[in-house]
DNA sequence: AATATTTTTTAGACTAATCTAAATTTCTAC
DNA sequence: GTAGAAATTTAGATTAGTCTAAAAAATATT
């Protein structure tokens, strides 16, 4: 059994590693726990002998199959957590990933099923992202996120990548939320800014916001 | 902010001092954490200097209002998840304990707001026990353990002590659920086991279960 | 290729919660 | 009211997770 702090770290190297296609390196990993690199440095050695990950000294972390799906078990959790918030406690998107980051470390997997169950075996939580099943595996999904897109291009809103409150609400204000349809409009030389419709309204969102709205691409 | 291990030390100083009437004894405290002594003197001196607790070397400890505040915060989490985990969820009232002593500890007053109003602000638990509210308290309600009854006397199931799931199944078979009638027919002089009528059966209890069954006296 | 810079690791220390063993205090029994 | 038993506390060690400072390795620059 994992500790709540490794469960973090193997969760954190899983989104780092972008599901386990690349290294992460130990500042990156500092950086994303909020902690200092030797305090990576230890965990690392943990997390190695458990076999959770390929530890290289100083060439970073690559994350085992094993660890892949420890991994997404949690994230499995959390986002059935997320969606139970929102569709049933009346949380908004932008309230429930704190809670979820608590919740996700109950150990009780009678629970967890019910609670799928309870919630009608969803398959993705309030932001669009897949939920794992119950062995830890997601479907690939192609997903493009909208600073790619060319003008003239649509596509269907499907996830948001980052959890931060302020960037939800923002895209609660102009409409953007999972599932809904965009079209790119143009793109600003100066700043990476684009112009899309969304809610058969015209907005312009920064690069910045626009590399954290993923689309299945329709045209 | 409470560590896990305070919350749980402090429930248990709680509950073994029946609500704060009487001081509870380090080893008696040791015994309910499963732990040592010398932990127990340790964790006192941290609740002391906290002024959860009063702590008189070698003499015991007494919660203090602010310390009973706080553990009847985290007993309120508890009865309050424990509701959802029988009512929306669908456990038995014998699988919900441990789980419980999980969830209880989540941090967000929001949560559990919304979880009290989505269950309709429920006034006890599966267990018949009562849920204290927002500020932590309790309104006193008289209740007497099964063995302490004459024969002849009537009364209503109103709650059940021990969460031994064990304790719960078997009083599941034989009827007996906070909200029943019950009758005390007789007491054998032997054992101090008692014949009762619940659910227009007679059945036989032992001493040891009659004193988990708390009810609220109606003749 | 040698040096400077950045990244990472090691060494040693700290805190919370725990333990064992020894010392101390209180309680009990005669 | 003193001796022995029981309960409790103290002292010192241990583990998980963290830190700072110093050492080592990799990368970048000239």
């Amino acid at each position: 059994m994992l500790s709540l702090t490794e469960e973090n770290y193997l969760k954190a190297i899983y989104h780092l590693s972008q599901g386990g296609s690349k290294s992460v390196m130990t500042n990156e990993l500092a950086e994303a726990m909020q902690t200092k690199a030797a305090s990576v440095t230890d965990m690392m050695k943990k997390l190695s002998a458990k076999e959770l990950i390929l530890y290289e000294k100083y060439y970073g972390v690559n994350i085992t199959p094993k660890g892949k799906s420890q991994a997404l078990q949690v994230i499995r959790k959390h986002r059935l957590w997320e969606t139970f918030l929102v569709q049933k406690l009346g949380f908004h998107w932008d309230e429930v990933h704190e809670v979820a980051e608590q919740l996700e470390h109950i150990q009780s997997p009678h629970l967890i099923d019910k609670l799928d169950e309870y919630l009608g075996f969803p398959k993705v939580d309030p932001h669009g992202d897949q939920i794992p099943d119950q062995h830890g595996k997601l479907k690939p999904l192609p997903q493009v996120p909208l600073d790619q897109l060319k003008p003239g291009s649509k596509g269907i809103i499907s996830s948001v990548k980052d959890s931060d409150p302020n960037l939800l609400k923002y895209l609660d204000k102009i409409g953007a939320k999972p599932g809904k349809k965009i079209e790119v409009i143009s793109r600003e030389a100066f700043d990476e800014s684009i112009e899309i419709i969304v809610e058969k309204k015209k907005v312009f969102v920064s690069k910045e916001v626009s590399k954290n709205i993923l689309l299945s691409v329709k045209i």
